[in-house]
DNA sequence: TTGAAAGCGGTACCAG
DNA sequence: CTGGTACCGCTTTCAA
């Protein structure tokens, strides 16, 4: 079973050649002679030979792997896209991905860096699991290093985040478009806290209401804290209003979530009384909420995919990027009567 | 800044010592006087040497690192439980993960085994996102290989799946012990689907009733397709019935949460005139339903765990692990009046 | 177009 | 206890 594996020598020596020209063969050389090249292939399938990695990487100087850290993977159902946009790039290039979830730890997060350097990798994207700010320690800088859905204040890293903004003002849009003018917003938390989702999605709102020379009217917007139940609550706020909003662009699926259930306790049905966007997508609560809500994406795989691909084009100016987020059409907006 | 990393012949120059001694400080061989190993390590850290890994491991044929093959990552959001629940234990013995989701597709299956063969992993873990037969191609007999949440139809390797029937016999003794004995179960699929998990679920339930001497009725079973739709549809068939349930087993969240519509929309309140268990504990609909969900939990993070400290135990035995399921009490459990 | 040989940066054995 | 040295398996000159 485990005999030890075949060497480029075992391989040479068999092919009658030099340990040269195999290896020549194995990097695609074009400096071999066809007959030569096939039989040495023949060689190497017959045996089934492999070439050790460590070797090659020890002599090449080069891991063929990139570290991506994670913080607190755990607490979201997203990361899964992330690593798997980033995985798809990296593989796309010939490089696999060594991860570490650094539990949102600084201690971890330090001694993650530690063992990936050890192992060489060629650069690091650290993945935030929600939009945020991240104070990374300066030992980041001796490797290429991306972040994602995370933003250094300092500018020291080049990040990738959704663009909000437009995401927001997108679901504004949908609801526009579908002839509702008094559109209701609650934000999924509250406007002055350190993260910066519930300022720009409230933003969005503002500018796509302002684009179609709709007033905003403050009244029809409500802080939530961001669980449900306090989505539920404004929801009902809302409704009260003497001149009450024929729709309701939700902060997040999860407040939406609990605005269905006021509403549906209220004997309003959706979409016919009253449309509902969310953010976020998140599948399990968007596809299986009755009916299924239209929401915006946060675009996790793009994200994951952009990273790995900015991190191996060598760029190394910091940019911020932007990535927009797209609209998942599914029952929760009906046309305004 | 890329000024060449330092090697450890650097460092035993600099330590006025050889090559050798330097080593076994990095490798902390007990022969060494401990004034030299002092010495030597104050230079190390002065210098802020690394050791080579691909060095390191060209020599020990050993690379420290796992394969975590994925199936479909990215259609739960489980997966990153398992995955953190492998990487902790691989992290506990110095090892790291190195990730690729396959995508269900067999081609990519055997591409991601042979990148991880020629990185000479010390062993891989085969990850299915839900409990399932799985069929690996006969070149995984190569390397020692570990299955979660699924299993080999021909027991070829070891496994570690959820103990359904435990865990189901645990959500209907939870009823049970409140007081219930009308208690009815939605499965959560057909009996006779591929997939094992509806059918040991119910098995499990049919257990806790039979040793409460509580008779199996079959009026009070239902299959769903699955889905949240269908699951409303059982629980209506079911409290329809002229002696209906004071409980209900859900066979799934997904399908407790079409289960909460109807019942709500029927004016029944939970857990007041009706108690409800789930089974997955999806955090995201069982902690955000109102009230909140009791639900049977699906042990991903130990069996995540268990499959690396089996494949790292040496043991070669094609075991078939069972983990159990924990109970998570929330607040959908009540009282039989 | 090819073979020989010199490392890449460690580890481990052998003398001393 | 310590230094010297032969590899680990591959890539990359350098000559032929």
């Amino acid at each position: 079973m485990d005999s030890r594996r075949y060497t480029i020598q075992d391989i040479a020596r068999a092919a009658k050649v030099g340990v040269g020209t195999v290896s020549r063969v194995l990097n695609d050389d074009p400096n071999v002679k066809d007959s030569t090249r096939e039989h040495v292939q023949s060689v190497i399938e017959r045996l089934g030979y492999q070439p050790s990695f460590a070797a090659r990487s020890l002599r090449t100087q080069k891991s063929q792997t990139i570290g991506f850290i994670a913080d607190a993977v755990a607490t979201t159902p997203y990361a899964v896209h992330l690593i798997k946009g980033a995985q798809d790039a990296a593989w796309n290039q010939g490089k696999l991905l060594l991860v570490i979830d650094a539990d949102n730890d600084p201690k971890l997060r330090e001694r993650a860096l530690e063992s990936m350097l050890e192992r060489e990798v060629e650069g690091i994207v650290y993945a935030a699991m929600f939009h945020q700010e991240v104070n990374l320690p300066d030992s980041f800088q001796q490797i290429p290093t991306v972040l994602v859905d995370c933003f250094d204040p300092h500018s020291h890293f080049p990040s990738v985040v959704p663009d909000e903004v437009q995401g927001a003002k997108l679901a504004t849009q949908t609801l526009i478009r579908h002839g509702h003018k008094r559109i209701g917003h609650i934000a999924n938390d509250r406007l002055d806290i350190v993260y910066p989702a519930p300022r720009l999605r409230f933003e969005g709102y503002k500018q796509a209401l302002s684009d179609a020379h709709i007033d905003f009217d403050p009244t029809l917007m409500c802080e939530s804290d961001g669980n449900a139940l306090s989505g539920a609550q404004c929801a009902l706020e809302l409704i009260a209003l003497a001149d009450p909003p024929t729709a309701l662009f939700c902060g997040t699926d999860r407040i939406a979530m609990g605005v269905y259930d006021a509403l549906k306790e209220q004997g309003l049905s959706i979409p016919e009384d009253i449309s509902i966007i969310g953010f976020d997508n998140q599948e399990i609560i968007a596809a299986y909420l009755n009916p299924a809500l239209s929401t915006i994406a946060l675009p996790h795989y793009e994200m994951g995919q952009w990273a790995i691909d900015y991190l191996l084009s060598g760029s190394t100016t910091n940019i911020q990027e932007l990535v927009s987020c797209p609209l998942v059409k599914r029952a929760s907006i009906g046309l305004k009567a």
